[in-house]
Parts: C-alpha cells; structure tokens; sequence
DNA sequence: AAACAATTAAACAGTTTGTTTATTTATTTA
DNA sequence: TAAATAAATAAACAAACTGTTTAATTGTTT
C-alpha cells in the first residue's frame, strides 16, 4: 500500500510555511499540521528539514521554469518565442506570491553575486532554453549570427538582475517598464535602421 | 540620565515583529536585534514578552483610535463627524498593514463574540465617541430621539463586524461598499420621506 | 485472524528562549 | 581627571522547544 500523501502536496505545503515564516522559524511540526500529520509521520516521507527545505524551493523554481517553457512551447515564430520568454518569465513569478516571498526571506537562493549557486543546475536550464531560442533565430536568419553560448549567458545574468530588484520591490511598476524597455533594446537594439 | 531608547519606537518596532510572526515565533531577540540592542538591554524597558505584547497592541489600537478622533474633531457639522467617523475607522485601518495582519494572526485581539474583549476599555473608548456624537445629534435637533447608550452599542458590534469581515478578506472590495450602504441605511433610514 | 502498512505518541539530545545578573562601557559630575 | 552613576552587553540559567528516532497503536489488506 503506498503512502497517503503526495510528496507534490508536501512540498506545496512546505513551501507555504516557509514563504511565511522563513527556513528557520518554520517547525516541522508546522509543516506537519498543515499536512494534517504529525512530525514523527512527516519524516516518513521527507529525510529531514534541510532536505525539505533544498527540495521545497527547487520544486517551486522547477514549476515556475516549466511554466515558461509551456508558454514558450505554444509558440511557433522565434521572435515571438524570444518575447513571451521574457515576459511570462516575470509574470509568472509576479503572480507566485509564496516564490516571491521566499525569495525576499531567502535572497541566496537566487543570488546575484555569489561564489556558487544552490540550483545551479535548474538555472542551467534556463539559460538552455535562452540558448535554443536563439539558436533556432539565428539558424532561421531571423537573428544576427551573435555567439549563443555567451550571448545567453548575458540575458540570464540581466534577467536575474531585474527579478531580484522586482521580488524586493514588487509593486515599483517602473521596474516593469523598465524590464520592457530591456527586451526591446535587446530584440530590436539602439540604432535606427534610416541612420 | 534617561534612557535612551524610546518606549513609542519600541512598541512600534515590537509590533512589525509581531505582525509577521505573531506573538510565538517572534523573539525578544528579534525585537531586541530590530532596535540595535541585546535582549537583556531590552528588559530594561518593558517587563516582559506578554506584557509587550499586550501593551503594543494596545499602543496600536489608540493610535487608530486617536487617529479617528482627530479627524471628527476637525469637523463641525454632527451629521459629517458621524459620516467621517465611520469613513475613517475603516481608512485608518485599511493602511495599516501592521496592525491588519496582527488582527489576522491574532483574531482574539478584537473577538465578535467573545465572553471577554482583551481590550474592552479602548473599545469602551470608542463606543464613547459613538455616544457623544449621538447626544449631539439629538441635542441639535439633527438626529432622532433615540437611545444614545443603546445604539452607540449597536453601532459598534456593526462596525466591529465589518472590520473582522475586512482585515480577514482586506481586498473584498465589495465589503467597502457594503460598508458604505450600512451607514446609508443608519444614517438616512430605509423608506422614502414620499411614502 | 494474521500480517503488513501507516500513523501517532513518546522519547531523547541538542538548541533556543525568556529572564536575570555579573561585568563592561559610556556618560555625568565633582 | 577621577569617581560615581547610568546604560548596555555578555553570560548564565531554567524551562521550553525542536529535529529526529523509535516503540506502540491504529488502519488496511490478505
């Protein structure tokens, strides 16, 4: 017989408690009667709070990414691709009011500047599908035939940038604007074609 | 020499500890941090963690209060200081983020029906106000003869009402206007002067 | 009815917290 | 400038809490 709950569950509920109340503050017994369980049964299902907490935030960081690469997947011109990446990337977050807030309690989860990242390897997977758009436009000729590897680390590192102002800052609305008039300049640049 | 801290700035300080974590997880350490000061520092200005708690409550709930009187007393014409007292209650409210989300993590502070009320005597207060704005209306012809004490009871369990309603749900915008429709219907009565 | 699965309740070691107090630092006074 | 006083920190302490494990109980399946 398999266990009664759902480890997505758990997770989803983890991440509500410790949106809340931060990695510390958070009980596992917080977390239990949430679940409607106690601590002890808990632990059947999870190896231990630090665990919880690592897979909590990668579950949440994987369902905002899988968002955007469904969105994404529903377009066909490249260019469009490019946009609804950029744009879904920031709603989707804007509207996940537990990611954002663990985000503030917890910045080194996405860190701007630091020696090494925790989910390196589910932003690995961001910057993948940055680099598969543009790889696909420049094998379209729709894009100029600039260097994709780097290229596309340079857009993650500016995304990153905007979305760490935004989380601190959710309701600067220039903020937004400002990200727009981003991926114009990057899709369309500086110059004026007449020039 | 006097101390140096402020006791305003502490309760005001121990009320945004208190409004994120609630009275439980937040720490005398934690206040203590917030106002650059240890935790035995901070025994020096207040008893203890219960009396804390109770004494910021309380602080927060005058200056709400104090806050409306100050805008009745600005008004002269008793029939706009009723409207304005009603109006303000809940403005005053609805932008003090500390003292809403304090109420929606310790709903006890201001119960509906509770046997005893933590506070009742900054309730009583303004069950006062209520009454006196009453006398003067009947004393100045303006509002019927009714029973002062009474209704400025009936007045405040309405009033009470709609607030638990709206910190529980701050975003219902249709409680505003329900809101305003109640003190419609007290203040100018269901049936048609026509009829 | 027995076996197995899932959960609770209890236990435990370590940590944290509310509170007090000894010590140190800062300020005032003579 | 030294002594006295005030204010704060650091340390201590008892109690409570928490992360984790395990014995006992309850629920389900065979």
């Amino acid at each position: 017989m398999k266990p009664r709950e759902d480890i997505q569950n758990i997770y989803q509920t983890a991440l509500a408690v410790f949106s809340e109340y931060g990695y510390q503050k958070a009980t596992m017994e917080d977390i239990a009667g949430r679940l409607g369980m106690t601590k002890g049964n808990l632990y059947l299902y999870v190896k231990n709070k630090k665990d919880l907490y690592r897979k909590t935030v990668a579950n949440a960081l994987l369902c905002w990414q899988s968002r955007v690469l469904e969105a994404v997947g529903a377009e066909t011109d490249v260019r469009e691709k490019f946009r609804i990446m950029c744009a879904k990337a920031v709603q989707y977050l804007s509207e996940d009011n537990l990611l954002r807030n663990l985000l503030v309690r917890d910045p080194e989860i996405f860190p701007m500047f630091a020696d090494r990242d925790p989910y390196a390897g589910i932003n690995r997977n961001s910057v993948a599908l940055i680099r598969s758009i543009l790889q696909q436009g420049i094998d379209e000729g729709v894009f100029r035939p600039i260097d994709p590897d780097r290229i596309s680390e340079v857009i993650f590192m500016i995304y990153k940038m905007f979305i760490i102002r935004m989380y601190i800052r959710a309701e600067d609305d220039r903020l937004h604007a400002m990200f727009e008039d981003t991926v114009d300049l990057c899709t369309r640049g500086l110059f004026s074609e007449n020039a």
